[in-house]
DNA sequence: GTCATTTAGTTGCTTATTCAACTACTTTAA
DNA sequence: TTAAAGTAGTTGAATAAGCAACTAAATGAC
């Protein structure tokens, strides 16, 4: 028997379900409006931009993100043809090759940076009383947890590294 | 000036990043691998079977879920062609019509909901204590009411009718 | 060493999503 | 009452995503 649930919890997960799917549609929409990448491509620059080399193995990038191995293959296509990735195999496994950001890539990043950051803040953390941003990294966390320890996946690596904010200016 | 996140502000952005897109691709997952519908199908014969008649208009279907009017002709085309909603005018606007979900549309609806319950449980509901859920719920619902005061949109009706859980039984 | 297996990554085909243009009807307002 | 503007919805072409088959290299068993 299927223990339904109670108006307490639909109104919870039907929360939670607006909010995630209203500010993942808005900051892609900020940021592509504001800026010449979309919310994606964003993702993926950042991962390389953190990265040791401004590089990253194919493979490790799709671990990360959410992207399918086969997904991820077009789309860094498609950053090389815009010129912000370049590819270059790996002499260590010559199966292997490395995406890495370019300096035009790191430029088109460092401009879109602070209007992602704007809309953070503006639509996740300033609508929120100090106390509930704290409440909800909680939350976010042992949902993380939870899921990655599911599927198998790293929770610390999956916190660090997705989605970052920032290029780091950097030296 | 760019105001940066803290580390703090960090941490709580990419956990929300994490958990949210994690949790969507988790409960698509289990849906589609035990149920003959996928996700956004499941949303949308959810929204119709809530509604009076089950029936709704292409705009309404259109404005509550965050489907383009486009997507959504796509969508309910696909729909009718497996049988589970039909078309039919409108006879007060003449240029709209309506979607109803059939009989058999219903039955795949009622089959698949205790999956869905399960999993909303299992992923979002029980790795929380019961305080977490209840705050959740209101960061959620703050974040909502933030996002649709943006876009005019009514958070009432985005908060009733999205993503819901059951097709009640019904009479 | 050599054959089977696993892992890295790509490619092509199919399906889905988006965008812009379009038809048809309603509403407004003169 | 008729022209202008707005609304409902669809369609078709272009782009992106997902799936399965594929190449090539590395690993492991014997």
């Amino acid at each position: 028997m299927t223990r339904w649930l109670t108006i307490e919890e639909q109104a919870v997960w039907r929360a939670w379900l607006v909010a995630s799917s209203m500010m993942k549609e808005r900051l892609a929409g900020d940021l592509e409006t504001a800026t010449e990448l979309t919310d994606e491509e964003y993702g993926l620059l950042v991962q390389l931009s953190e990265a040791e080399g401004r590089r990253l193995r194919m493979s490790s990038l799709a671990a990360l993100g959410l992207h399918s191995r086969s997904r991820l293959s077009h789309s860094i296509s498609r950053l090389v043809e815009k010129g912000w990735v370049t590819k270059h195999p790996c002499d260590t496994d010559r199966r292997g090759s490395w995406a890495a950001l370019t300096r035009s890539g790191f430029e088109a990043l460092e401009a879109a940076a602070p209007i992602h950051i704007q809309s953070v803040r503006e639509h996740l953390l300033d609508p929120l009383t100090p106390n509930q941003v704290t409440q909800l990294g909680q939350i976010c966390t042992a949902l993380a947890e939870h899921l990655c320890s599911i599927e198998g996946a790293d929770t610390a690596l999956a916190l660090r590294v997705m989605g970052g904010p920032a290029p780091e200016p950097a030296e």
